[in-house]
DNA sequence: CCTTGACTCTCCCCGTGGAGGAGGATTTAT
DNA sequence: ATAAATCCTCCTCCACGGGGAGAGTCAAGG
């Protein structure tokens, strides 16, 4: 090795903000912000001018971040490694989370492409949500009908029956019927009208008070109109439920919002299909 | 269908805004949020008492604003296709976006993979970033050494000749080697000196000005520590350029920052190694 | 009629990871 | 000496609300 004259050593070298922001094609800001959040500190701040100055010392720090942040990392985690906990621990943490987070992307595009087929037939009328159907108490008549268009009949006697029983509607109303058929049928259906109540009361011949459970996941889509265009509803609902990965665990509800009884034209009635669901594994 | 006494019906249903929320699952904040920002506004506001009073008529919008969420479309993008801009349209580029979004995600648990296999071995050393190689003039000295302690017998004599044609240093100061044998070698190493200037000189006997082209992407490491210990930094580098989809296009740069004319043990002693890479297809 | 509790309102600060700019001070180059 | 470059602090902004303060409002029960 030659040696090299001790006068000729330079002193270490101080880069100011710019030069080290160039050094590593990090903006300033960044650099800023970086000390402001006590990430990365600067060799020294000049008191009087409030210049920061870096030396080579900050570098492999300002490496590690810059890695950190490539793969992910928030800053508030790149300071925990620095503070000392264990960078393998993060890692593996981060390869969960992104591995999560790729599953999510993955069903988000699969919702988007399956709206993208849809609407080739039905520009954009039915809008797949997923919620969470809370536990209801529910004065429930589960009965036989000849045809859809008998609803109408049996529900304002059960009305009266439920006033009968001295009911209290719970709020949000919230009526619906279950079809237990497994399939649909034009005639003798199976159903079960259920509305929420406050609180259980007495069974009587007609109704029966009954807790239904809560459902964590439901697909649930709102049809505007007639009921005749169930179908369609029902079909958009089945489509989403096939391409998002997801598998119906119980019978579907109706949920009367608007209807006959407070809108005139059948244009306006609003019913939501709530299907209960679970992901597949 | 059964005739309904008009006396019973029931004029349009206002919900407050609690009321409204519970209904689909939704925050009051987010609610307020929504008729903020011009999304959602609620049907009717009383003056008075500002509170908010939704109806059956907000039900589809808002659920709408629910499926393009869950998809991953911003509120500013929800108010676009309210605003008239075809839904379709946007949910093509939507696609686009998690596509790349997946890849880019993708890619980063490669490199947290990357990390924590490595680190069985060298625990979190070397962080390895991405980074752009701006376009430099340089002093440039090829030679071809005997072995690389002769390095530090060639560079004063360097130096001087750089001072006799008057040379400026760039800053910040870029002094790096290239290698030129395409493998590693112990002796009669193929050598490029180059030292970054602001601006070209006549050539000389010993020296070649030129400028070396921007680099798009470098793979760079930092190493800390004295120059035998080099070979941890390239692997450290190879591999991950191995694991992460990427290729090297060019010789491989050895960036001096610290080093014996500043610091007294070598175990300060500051090298940067940057491959020139590119995605691999 | 009054109280109580549930509900609602507006306003403000917080978080991510900086970007962008205003306004002013300092350093460097000509 | 002056101009240009560089630096500083302080402010606002992005998306999507969460959390809480302080105050006004509504409905039911005593």
């Amino acid at each position: 090795m030659n040696e090299i004259d001790p006068c000729e050593r330079i002193e270490t070298v101080y880069y100011k903000i710019g030069l080290f922001s160039k050094m590593n094609r990090v903006t300033i800001k960044t650099l800023r912000h970086y000390d402001e959040i006590g990430l990365l500190a600067p060799a020294f701040i000049e008191q009087v001018t409030g210049y920061r100055y870096y030396t080579s010392e900050q570098l492999p720090i300002l490496h590690q971040i810059l890695a950190l942040r490539e793969m992910g990392f928030t800053l508030e985690e790149i300071k925990q490694v620095q503070g000392g906990v264990p960078e393998q621990e993060l890692l593996q943490k981060k390869r969960l989370e992104i591995m999560k987070k790729i599953a999510a992307e993955t069903l988000r595009l699969a919702q988007v492409e399956s709206y993208l087929a849809k609407n080739d037939a039905s520009a954009g009328e039915y809008h797949v949500i997923l919620k969470e159907l809370p536990q209801v108490i529910v004065a429930s008549m589960r009965t036989i009908i000849p045809g859809y268009d008998a609803l109408f009949q049996v529900i304002p006697p059960m009305g009266a029956e439920m006033e009968r029983l001295g009911c209290v509607c719970a709020v949000p109303e919230y009526c619906f019927n279950i079809y237990h058929d497994g399939e649909y049928r034009e005639s003798d259906v199976d159903v079960e009208i259920c509305e929420a109540v406050t609180e259980k009361k007495a069974d009587s011949a007609m109704l029966t008070f009954k807790v239904i459970d809560r459902v964590e996941n439901a697909a649930c889509v709102l049809h505007k109109g007639p009921y005749e265009r169930f179908p369609n509803a029902y079909n958009a609902v089945l489509k989403w439920v096939e391409n998002n990965g997801y598998e119906i665990i119980d019978n579907p509800r109706e949920s009367y919002i608007d209807g006959l009884w407070n809108k005139d034209s059948a244009e306006d009635w609003l019913t939501e299909i709530q299907f209960p669901v679970r992901k597949t594994d």
